[in-house]
RNA sequence: GCCCCUUUAGCUCAACGGCAGAGCAGCCGGCUUUUAACCGGUUGAUGGAGGUUCGAUUCCUCCAGGGGGCACCA
């Protein structure tokens, strides 16, 4: 059957339900139990009454209210059992003719799967033991339109999980667990900085200049100024202006965009922790990043993990995770290794000793070079390609080529490397971190050196940020500085194969041609910045 | 951007190139302790456009969406 015949066959009955007098949308019903508290309610009566009430001709349990959608419907006659769900629970209501009265009964038979009911009634075991409550007033709350996924398979196709959440939400409690996870891990994150005395910064989405990281940046445009301007694609420049102005510890979980392709790993938009810190280094950056992320494994709690034979076996231990089928260890200390001896420890060469030939090594090792890349950037290649795929339990990575870290500090000891990590986790990158580059004239250099790439058509290289650079002659305190992809460390954390996993809502391309055509329009002719005056 | 897979009813799934089937949901009828309730009846579909063929869900081409991989990317 046609949807549109299911929706009109649901409107039939608002129909009726306006003869009845029944209003489709009702508001003044409050609950008095969850459905979980409901159950609890019960189960406590029973223990108080020493078991004497459970026999199936007890008389009623206590009067509750409980509201919550309808998941399943069966009406037998003169008597109708339906379960209601309601934040991830659901109860069983007993609808009976005897008790409801003609009236109410009639608004019985027009219930559909995915209505919202609130009923009054008293809490009872049915024969089975059951916890049900027994109806003996029934408010429809919201009248459900749209016929909802199967009641027993759920909602199956890929895409419309993606597109319509709502619906892969209210019919899988396991997505809605999957998704409060997420939460749990962000509330984690913050909780973890605030308790050390950072404070929580809001700063520019739109900027004339994007920098701040390698990628290419949205473009929109601002009406009243005829001018373009980006979507951000790293927060980091606007916070070390706060270090700057004086705040020693800031940090932003937000949003950026970066215009990139979709992938397993990449959602054009994502969101970004980066923390800053004033009087620390890349070192100090390692001890947060480490507890970041036992935090936030311990908020979580326990996990099954898999066992070599192939089953799991549950673990109280919520360090000890899997991911992807195999264990994962978040147990601290993390390892720790420079990346000159991983890469020294996977190809039997020191990469500090044959320096000026790293490129032509990286070219030997099937190691993809940019063109006319540096021996640093040759370095990043092969470490890349050798040893980051086989990193698997936590490691900081440190001490990666300048060339390759145009906002980090140089080691003292080797102007060829910066004080830099990333924390990789299963072969991907979780982390990265540096002691901030706050020397105004080697800043100032470093952007030229960008911009010369830029000149030579790297387009993701930095543009030069003449205002940043007057706000680091100002004086910045040393500091260390840190980001955190969240989407990928919440991907490690809840076992996600995918980013999509753990976004809400990910960017989908517009299903059809004439819903991008449309936009198209939009754009083309935007409301006059005089038609959108403000009141 | 490239390669592979995929798209059948509102949902979940079938169909050697030969009348497109089922379960759930829906509709009609029955049923006052059901549990993916049950029983009888019933409505409803091949992503889009071409092509090959007597005949296409099936084979071919193109387009669109989705999934996976590569590349780009962090």
């Amino acid at each position: 059957m046609p949807a549109d015949d299911l929706i009109a066959e649901r409107r039939r009955k608002l129909d009726q339900l306006a003869v009845l007098g029944v209003p489709s949308h009702n508001v003044d019903f409050t609950p008095t139990e969850t459905l979980d508290g409901a159950r609890r309610l019960l189960a406590r009566m029973e223990v108080d009454s020493s078991g004497a009430s459970a026999a199936d001709e007890a008389p009623d349990g206590p009067e509750v209210r409980v509201a919550g959608r309808v998941m399943q419907y069966r009406l037998q006659g003169k008597s109708c059992f339906v379960h209601v769900e309601d934040e991830g629970e659901r109860m069983q209501v007993w609808l009976r003719l005897d008790r409801l009265g003609d009236d109410e009964f009639a608004v019985v038979r027009l219930l559909d799967l995915g209505d919202i009911i609130g009923v009054r009634g008293n809490l009872m075991r049915t024969r089975r033991g059951e916890p049900t409550v027994l109806a003996s007033a029934l408010t429809l709350l919201v009248k459900s339109l749209q016929p909802p996924p199967e009641k027993f398979h759920g909602l199956q196709d890929q895409e419309t999980r993606y597109r319509k959440r709502y619906l892969h939400l209210l019919s899988s409690a396991a997505q809605r667990r999957h998704f409060a996870a997420r939460t749990t891990v962000v509330r984690s994150l913050r909780r973890t900085l605030d308790n050390r005395g950072f404070m929580e910064a809001e700063t520019p989405i739109l900027q004339p200049i994007p920098g701040g990281g390698h990628a290419l940046p949205f473009v929109t445009h601002w009406n009243a100024l005829h001018a373009d301007v980006y979507l951000r694609i790293a927060i980091e420049l606007h916070l070390k202006r706060l270090l700057v102005g004086g705040y020693r510890r800031v940090y932003e979980i937000g949003r950026v965009f970066r215009n990139e392709g979709l992938s397993p790993r990449h959602n054009p938009e994502f969101t970004m922790l980066e923390a800053y810190e004033a009087y620390t280094d890349y070192h100090g950056m390692r001890e947060l990043t480490e507890s970041l992320i036992v935090d936030a494994a311990n908020a979580l709690g326990p996990q099954q993990i898999p066992e070599q034979d192939g089953g799991t076996f549950p673990c109280d231990d919520p360090l000890r995770r899997s991911f992807g089928g195999r264990e994962l260890s978040l147990t601290p200390p993390f390892r720790c290794e420079r990346m000159v001896d991983l890469v020294a420890q996977a190809c039997d060469f020191n990469p500090v000793e044959a320096w000026d030939d790293l490129p032509e090594r990286a070219h030997a090792l099937g190691a993809p070079v940019p063109i006319g890349a540096g021996a640093g950037a040759a370095l990043l290649a092969i470490y890349e390609h050798r040893v980051e795929p086989e990193l698997w339990d936590p490691t900081f990575v440190l001490d990666y080529p300048a060339e390759v870290s145009p906002l980090a500090r140089k080691r003292r000891d080797d102007q060829r490397f910066v004080e830099r990590f990333e924390l990789v986790v299963a072969g991907r990158e979780v982390a990265n971190a540096f002691s901030e580059l706050n020397d105004p004239l080697d800043q100032r250099q470093r952007f030229e050196e960008q911009a010369s790439l830029r000149a030579a058509g790297d387009d993701e290289a930095f543009p030069l940020d003449e205002d940043f650079l007057e706000a680091i002659e100002v004086g910045m305190p040393p500091a260390g500085g840190l980001g955190i992809g969240v989407d990928r460390l919440v991907m490690l954390l809840t076992d996600a194969a995918t980013i999509r996993d753990v976004l809400l809502f990910p960017t989908m391309r517009p299903r059809h041609r004439e819903e991008a055509s449309a936009e198209d329009v939009n754009q083309s002719s935007p409301p006059s910045a005089e038609d959108s005056e403000r009141p």
